[in-house]
DNA sequence: TATGTCACCTGTGGGC
DNA sequence: TGCCCACAGGTGACAT
C-alpha cells in the first residue's frame, strides 16, 4: 500500500526517468482513473500531450509531474496503483489503466491500478500558502507537509493535536494535519512511541508528541532505505522491482506473534473499517 | 465547524 | 472443484 516511501521511491524514479520528455500521445483506458480530472478524459489527454516534463516532486502520497505549460500531472497511487516506465513494444499490463508517450525514447509511463483508488488528473501549479516556492497543484492545497520536509512545523502540529478531540491514530491518518502516514506507518509509529492508538489527543504531552513525530519520522526513513514496504506485487517502483521494508515490521500485520519489546501476542483490533495492530502491554489502551 | 462513517473497487484466501 | 464471503485501505462525500 503506498504511503510516503513507497511514493518517494516511485518519485525518484519518475525524475530519473521522465525528466526532459515530451508527452507523445495520450491513452485513457479506464475513466475511473482520471474521475478527479473534472472536463473529462479528453481534456486530460489533449492538455497533457506535446506538454515536457520539467520534473517529478511529491508531497506526502501525491507525486506530480512538473509541465512547461504551468500544469501539473498529479498522481495518487490509492491503494494498488502503480506508475511504470517500459518500452512501447512491451505488452500491456494486466490493469493498465492509462498510457502516456514520452518522446523521443520509445518508452511509455503507464498507469496501472487493480483497485482503481488510485487516480490522474492534469492540474494548474498554484502558489503554495505552506510555503513552496516552487508551487503546487491546485487539488492538493490542503495537504500538510510531511514530517521529514523541512517545512513542517512541529509546534503547529503539537497545537493542533492540543485542539482537537480525536484520536492519535485518526490524527496520524488526517492529510491535512500530517501527510505521508497511512495504516502502516501509522501502527509502527504508535508501536514505537508505545502508544495506544485511541489515545486522545488533547492529553497528549508535547513531549510525547514529539517522541512520537520522531518515531515517525524514523520509521518513514527506515522505510525509504529499504525501498518501501510489499506484501505483495501490488507496490513496485517504475522498474517493477518491490522493496523490503516488509522484513522490519514490528506491529502490522503481526496479530498473534510476540511483541518484540515484551513477549505479549499482538493484538489486531477493528478501527475505521479497517485494522489497527498493536502490543496489548506496551501500548496500554485508554480509560474509555 | 469538527468529527465519524461509509462507499468505492478487485484479487486473494479461507471455509464449506 | 467451485462458490461465497471477508478482507485489504486512501480518499471524499455525506451524516451527525
Amino acid at each position: 500500500m503506498p504511503e510516503l516511501p513507497e511514493v518517494e521511491v516511485v518519485r525518484a524514479g519518475l525524475e530519473h526517468w521522465v525528466r526532459g520528455r515530451t508527452v507523445d500521445g495520450v491513452a485513457v483506458l479506464h475513466p475511473r482513473s482520471v474521475r478527479r480530472h473534472a472536463a473529462g478524459a479528453d481534456d486530460f489527454s489533449a492538455r497533457l500531450d506535446r506538454c515536457t516534463v520539467a520534473g517529478a516532486r511529491r508531497r506526502g502520497k501525491y507525486l506530480w509531474l512538473e509541465l512547461d505549460s504551468g500544469d501539473a500531472l498529479l498522481a495518487h497511487l490509492g491503494m494498488s496503483g502503480q506508475l511504470l516506465v517500459q518500452p512501447r513494444e512491451r505488452a500491456a499490463e494486466r490493469h493498465q489503466r492509462v498510457c502516456i508517450g514520452l518522446g523521443p525514447a520509445e518508452r511509455e509511463l503507464r498507469f496501472v491500478d487493480q483497485r482503481t483508488f488510485g487516480h490522474l488528473m492534469v492540474d494548474p501549479l498554484i502558489d503554495d500558502a505552506r510555503g513552496d516556492s516552487a508551487g503546487v497543484p491546485a487539488a492538493i492545497g490542503h495537504i500538510a507537509p510531511d514530517p521529514i520536509d523541512p517545512a513542517f512545523d512541529d509546534e503547529a502540529f503539537a497545537a493542533l493535536l492540543r485542539r482537537k478531540r480525536t484520536e492519535v491514530k485518526r490524527a496520524l491518518l488526517d492529510q491535512s494535519a500530517i501527510s505521508g502516514v497511512g495504516n502502516i506507518y501509522a501502527d509502527e509509529a504508535l508501536w514505537r512511541a508505545g502508544l495506544h492508538w485511541a489515545r486522545p489527543t488533547e492529553n497528549l504531552r508535547r513531549r510525547q508528541v514529539g517522541a512520537l513525530l520522531e518515531h515517525v519520522r524514523d520509521v518513514l526513513r527506515e522505510a525509504l532505505a529499504a525501498g518501501g514496504t510489499s506484501f505483495d506485487s501490488l507496490y513496485v517502483n517504475v522498474n517493477g522491482e518491490s522493496g523490503y521494508f516488509e522484513r522490519g515490521l514490528k506491529a502490522y500485520g503481526r496479530s498473534g506473534q510476540p511483541c518484540e519489546r515484551c513477549g505479549a501476542p499482538i493484538r489486531r483490533e477493528a478501527f475505521m473499517n479497517r485494522s489497527s495492530y498493536s502490543c496489548p502491554r506496551c501500548q496500554r489502551a485508554p480509560r474509555r
